[in-house]
DNA sequence: AAATAAATTTAGACTAATCTAAAAATAGAT
DNA sequence: ATCTATTTTTAGATTAGTCTAAATTTATTT
């Protein structure tokens, strides 16, 4: 009997980016695709990719790439669990900023204690989604992604209220915070610019006119 | 410039060993010491005090064992910081109990955020000592050893209260639980057993006896 | 002070995770 | 369908941390 159960930082590094990209529904994800998300060579995506397969973690075939197992869909959600739960304590408990905390959860994320989690879970209040929007998965991995639209794709005259980012890099979020926008605030579309399909929003009780690319990162719910 | 701050986690349990040991006074550990202390062998040790010494942590000199630089100290002092505000935040915010907590801060004493740490001391309201009743340092590494004695050293009649504990292994606490020894208990010294020193305790508004072995192991604050 | 015992260091090997450069396989274009 | 470009894998090297076994230094005993 193996010990599958003892996963290295790396490891569980590894299968959560291919969660990431995809991997978590049977679909087959090329070793540069993790490379280029990971930041590192393909040649040790390949290594990586037959000691997760040996272990049972992935399914790995020889230049058709890498998709993750039932247990390593299991083990990637255990992962970002701990991720999202950690960012939301770091938010409600330690008054982190929604930018702030990537970082410091990708350290916390690595932390094995199962009890930590679950007292962590109910110190929260078992919270439904991270300080981002994205959605917390349960203990038995259930989760549930909210119902929700990007910018970009709704017309004018469209009204929503903010629940989440695609993009959640610090510098984004800056921005965000600059403009008046966070998780939970009214937003209107007042007009889109047909040369570049920049939009002019009320934001709240302010009107803002913002890019296409910040449009394109922006999840709203419509009323 | 060399980038002294990072540091890895193995160099950092070298550096908490070794100030643990006394090593922070100037005063030489031997690498057998600190083999036996951290379950290594000496040979890895030899390597390490190497390094250390290379990075200005220790002061090494070959077959005359390790001390804490002054840089080595305010490092060793940083991490047990952590250690026990972890601690403290895992009894006091997620009720575990004393005995459960080590294994877990030895983790999280590692991760990496001068924020995290500010903001959990805030967050549990600066606390001077931790669980077990060790003083936590200060962001500038001050601590202040409490006023104590040996429960073992103490004659018989005397009264104090429990204010730590020498061992800190699961063990030993979960059997001071179970005779209702905890921080802050009132203890008196009914009689002594000369042939074993055994003692003879009112423990809050109990009665019992304990061995010398215990008594060796629990420190009292005279009343 | 020499002989022996104990502690410490060195030398060489191992594992995990990574990299570079070269070889092999696949995909795309004509 | 063949040739070329791209992707992927292999082979071999590197670093950090560890180990064993042998060599060396220090400490102890007589």
């Amino acid at each position: 009997m193996k010990k599958y159960f003892l996963m290295t930082r790396s490891e569980e590094n590894y299968l959560k980016t291919i969660f990431h990209l995809g991997g978590g529904d049977s679909k087959s994800i090329t070793t540069n695709a993790i490379a280029e998300q990971m930041e590192t060579k393909p040649s040790s995506v390949t290594d990586m990719a037959k000691k997760l397969a040996e272990k049972g973690l992935v399914n790995y075939v020889k230049y058709q790439g890498v998709s993750l197992s039932e247990l390593g869909v299991k083990t990637a959600l255990g992962i970002i669990r701990k991720h999202r739960l950690w960012e939301t304590f770091l938010v409600d408990k330690l008054d982190f900023t929604w930018d702030e905390v990537h970082e410091v959860a990708e350290q916390l994320e690595h932390i094995k204690s199962e009890k930590l989690i679950d007292k962590l879970d109910e110190l929260l209040g078992h919270p439904k989604y991270d300080p981002h929007g994205d959605p917390i998965p349960t203990k038995n991995g259930e989760f549930q992604e909210r119902d929700k639209q990007l910018l970009s794709e709704l017309p004018v005259g469209a009204v929503g209220v903010c629940v989440g980012v695609k993009d959640s890099s610090a510098a984004f979020l800056q921005y965000l915070d600059k403009h008046g926008v966070s998780l939970g605030k009214s937003i209107q579309i007042l007009g889109k610019e047909a040369f570049d399909d920049s939009l002019h929003l009320l934001i709240g009780d302010r009107e803002h006119t913002i890019s296409n690319q910040i449009a394109t990162n922006l999840y709203l719910k419509i009323a």
